[in-house]
DNA sequence: TGAACGTATGAGCAATCGTTCATACGAAAG
DNA sequence: CTTTCGTATGAACGATTGCTCATACGTTCA
């Protein structure tokens, strides 16, 4: 027998129980959801998303990404860690330089796909 | 004369100041990056991801979605609210019932270019 | 009307976030 | 070595977030 879901409201869901289990079906799993929801986490800052449009330009280091966008080389190391932690961004170390540059072609297409709907 | 932009920090930049310039054009106005964030925001809360998979399946009653996400109603509707900000879903009242549905196809195209990057 | 039901909403709270500040690390130059 | 420069990091702070609780709104039905 399937299991409760509905105890007591209106009574849509108890005439479509087919429903409830193509909904049970379709959600991603707790691993996948949160890894999910973890990206989009990061694409929800403007300063993480202005760092990421510096990085379609051009590979860059920490105090250039910095300068471009008017912000201190601490709050920009803080968010590159972020980028890296979700493998947006790969670093490359060159003497006394960080370099750091897209890890992913998927970064643009998520971004753009965000774009379509924001011109709506 | 280009505005100076990389007052004190290593000299990358000092050598490309075609690069800067090239930035500042690709960099997105503040009122679409602005919306733009915001709506990647919405998607980087899981309950709110699970709601849309719920509505990917069909629309739903606030009470029906809280119950199958195990969730209080009034959760779901702060959260609906979000949703219908963002322009992410819409209402149907039908005598005391309220409808929610998808507002959009991007929604999903969102979430799917999400996905193939959390998948590796 | 008044009760019942589904939904919306504001206040309050713990948790998380993004930044700053101070400081530590790592590599090159003297 | 010591200094310098670019970067990383932890603590601390205000701001924001998502939820709960209580309650109000809107519709239906008696």
């Amino acid at each position: 027998m399937p299991e409760q879901v509905n105890g007591d409201c209106c009574d849509f869901l108890h005439a479509h129980e087919d429903l409830v289990e193509k909904v049970r079906g379709a959600l991603p799993s707790e691993d996948v959801l949160y890894d999910l929801t973890e990206l989009f986490r990061i694409f929800g800052d403007s300063t993480r998303v202005r760092m990421l449009y510096v990085l379609f330009e051009s590979e860059m280091c920490v105090c250039d990404i910095a300068a471009l966008l008017n912000m201190t080389q601490s709050a920009i190391s803080h968010q590159l860690r972020a980028l890296k932690n979700a493998k947006l961004v790969t670093a490359r170390r060159e003497g006394k330089t960080v370099f750091y540059s897209l890890a992913d072609h998927h970064v643009r297409a998520i971004i753009d796909q965000g774009l379509e709907h924001v011109r709506e």
